[in-house]
DNA sequence: ATGAAAGAGTGATGTCGATCACACAGCCGT
DNA sequence: ACGGCTGTGTGATCGACATCACTCTTTCAT
């Protein structure tokens, strides 16, 4: 039994969102026929949890369908969210690789398939075949790069507005038309999105209603779009 | 001509700081051969640039002698302190594995010595011994670390008191005493405290006074004495 | 269709820390 | 010893945001 797409990516990198990118896409037959063995596939539904902050890393999650969130809390119930994952991305990697418990939780958004791959079987796979080792390397060191983003996030810009500002920014990189304008969908609750930025709901809320005001975005339904980056843009440097 | 230790951190593990965890420690007599012959060293004063945030990476910095710190800024001149890296530590790697420039600035605090490694012998010299390559992995996913511990203290821990007893409680961790006091050397401003945990030169000077004042630390010349542990692990959680 | 739960908007209030503005201490070269 | 640094201590002020306390809207299960 197979499901309609995106079960077995390790088959079809072509159905892959990220393609030639992914970690584990154009291997070598040998290197895609070993992870085959190794790995294993599960469906989950919205709101399953991958692994949880604190335990031990069983193996790393390759995400197949779906999207998930990843965070982390303080002993007093603050929560960040750090990072948004959707298919392509492999979770728990750096629990794997140097052995420490995982550093974060992973919760699916939404239904959505993971294969999985046993911390020792990955470490073995590594092992035998060198290439993949280096792949690993480069996407620890994009890891990386996104914690450091973050850091300077959290860090140098000081206003909710200026993180609020930077947030849609990073969201409509993709879809920016030639007028500087953008669309979005949203699938994040206020909550959700205050627990990005660092701040709390009601200053979301507020957020929302200042940015609208000032015609920096509308929104239309679950979309937002955004008129004009540049006009983002002014702001974040501010 | 050689300095009287340190020079070459290749030949002599011994004298390094981090002996065998050393990235570049204990490797085959082939590996290290190589290594020198791709390596050069060079002595840098106080205040020194070993690299700039923004420019392309020419190669990594294993650093032999003294410390540096790694700081990033923001356009309107707003700074943080991002690490302070001693004997042992290999800067510059994140940029030069993933061909970006460089995220930091790395600045000497006091005189030293570093070797450089050129980026493409460094890539060069990963594809001939896979071996160094896995350790590679290590090393970034330990950064990685470091970059997550550092989001944690940004985004959920709120007062600036808060993440000012983090630090000292990270300052403390190696010369704590049975009775749960502990010493520490303090070679940074007020100025430079305050670009590690994200608030006024100011407000540092406060801190000291208050945590003096609550007894949680006294300050002896340019020593810092913490009193208890467990008194400023009280205020971390709070 | 209806009630409960989750999410979203908005006012009132209080507080903590940034900012500004000084005074003062220690250090260094001449 | 003298100014010029750089670093430090401290008061006064002010504003942005967290917090609290609601109401209103949307969603969804039964």
């Amino acid at each position: 039994m197979r499901a309609p797409y995106g079960l077995n990516i390790l088959d079809n990198c072509a159905t892959c969102p990220m393609r030639g990118q992914h970690l584990f896409c154009n291997l070598s037959a040998q290197a895609s026929q070993r992870l085959n063995e190794i790995k294993s596939t599960a469906v989950y539904p919205k709101g399953a949890m991958l692994f949880i902050e604190g335990q031990q890393a069983r193996g790393v999650f390759v995400l197949c369908v779906g999207k998930a969130k990843l965070s982390t809390s303080s002993r007093e119930g603050k929560t960040i969210i750090t990072k948004l994952s959707d298919g392509g991305d492999v979770l728990g990697l750096n629990a794997v690789i140097s052995n420490r418990p995982y550093e974060v939780t992973a919760e699916m958004m939404e239904p959505g398939q993971a294969n999985f791959i046993p911390r020792d079987s990955f470490l073995q796979f590594l092992k035998e075949f060198p290439e993949v080792a280096v792949r690993v390397a480069q996407q620890l060191s994009r890891n990386y790069y996104t914690a450091y983003e973050e850091i300077r996030t959290l860090g140098l810009a000081v206003s909710p507005s200026e993180k609020f500002a930077k947030l849609l920014l990073s969201w409509s990189t993709k879809t920016t038309q030639d007028d500087g304008s953008a669309q979005v969908k949203m699938a994040l609750t206020h909550e959700e999105i205050a627990e990005i930025i660092g701040t709390t709901r009601e200053t979301v809320s507020r957020l929302f209603s200042e940015f609208k005001r000032k015609q920096l975005m509308v929104v239309k339904g679950a979309t937002l779009v955004i008129r004009s980056r540049p006009a983002l843009e002014r702001i974040v440097q501010l």
